[in-house]
DNA sequence: AAAGATTGACAGATCAATCTTG
DNA sequence: CAAGATTGATCTGTCAATCTTT
């Protein structure tokens, strides 16, 4: 079975592609699994929390990023850095929430059309109801299922790569670096 | 600034959730290292995808897996798996390969509706033409900004959390374990 | 005009229902 | 009828265009 994914073709390239180093047998069978992980884990959190809370997963990251704020209240652009998602996906989300009753908008004077979304009592509760069913499923899935090294080095892992896509400033994810605070 | 995400709300749990251990801090951290990662690279490599090549990432996988099959034929149940998807967003998938004239699809005898998917020569010469550009971003992205422990780690750690998820077949992402075969 | 946010059209994923063949 | 696959409705995300406020 000669594999056409990451080891290159068979045939030699005659492309005008300056000349890429493929991939070895240790790095490709790395890459395959993490390929798994990321087709696999949004799922599994996704189904978890849809089904118990009615939330996708990006959902939940928005509440949780507004009940961890002060007055429970953030600025759309900071809210959607905390939540790791765009803007246009924030605010299409956010109308969601809000029709839900679980956040509220209210525009707030300064540049630009500032808008801060802020989460409601109700949305509070039900955040409240749901993170226990979602740890549940973080521990089950990863956090019980590596050795305590496994999961620190996968965690640094993991930040390397973010940090490589440049998607997301530094300070955002950072505070995680060896032994500081 | 008191985080209300993984580690629990302040207020005291009154519910008849059976007590959720909290994470730690160091759990926690790698927890939203991790996080960003599943909302970070699978958005960059679609885009990398699609930009250059009109696919994205699933679809890429597809006409992989099919690339690396006997015949560049498999059957849609076998496909689904190798290509890391569900028979429902395979068959939607592969209905879009063949509009574009990449993969075509033969119905075989055999128990209930089976169904072949077959690479045509224009699917593999997109791939051909593709795979050096996904290559080069995921090295950019991972490959290449990790140390090759890292790597390895990060490879280990998705393999169990796969594992962890149950959603494919051990023997799929196997070959893995250490110094096997 | 520039920053901040929203919108609408469109592509893709999921779920449940349905179809097809042995 | 059971295995294998497809379909259609619906929901979510993306991209480009637009709107609003200073």
């Amino acid at each position: 079975m000669d594999e056409v994914l990451m080891d290159g073709p068979v045939e030699k390239l005659t492309q005008v592609e300056p000349e890429v180093a493929w991939l070895d047998a240790q790095q490709l069978d790395a890459w395959k699994q993490l390929m798994g992980l990321i087709m696999t884990l949004p799922v599994a959190l996704d189904t978890q929390l849809k089904r118990d809370a009615g939330l996708n997963l990006f959902e939940y990251h928005v509440l949780a990023s507004l009940s961890a704020a002060p007055q429970a209240t953030l600025l759309m652009s900071d809210l959607a850095e905390q939540s790791l998602g765009s803007l246009s996906r924030l605010s299409h989300a956010v109308s969601r929430l809000e029709r839900a009753g679980w956040v509220e908008r209210r525009s707030c004077g300064g540049a630009g059309r500032r808008t801060e979304a802020r989460l409601t009592e109700k949305g509070r509760q039900l955040l409240r109801r749901t993170a226990p069913g979602h740890v549940r499923e973080a521990r089950r899935l990863v956090i019980d299922a590596l050795t305590c090294d496994a999961l620190q080095a996968l965690g640094e892992a993991a930040g390397q790569v973010v940090a490589a896509t440049g998607l997301f400033s530094a300070e955002l994810m950072g505070r995680n670096r060896s032994g500081d605070r």
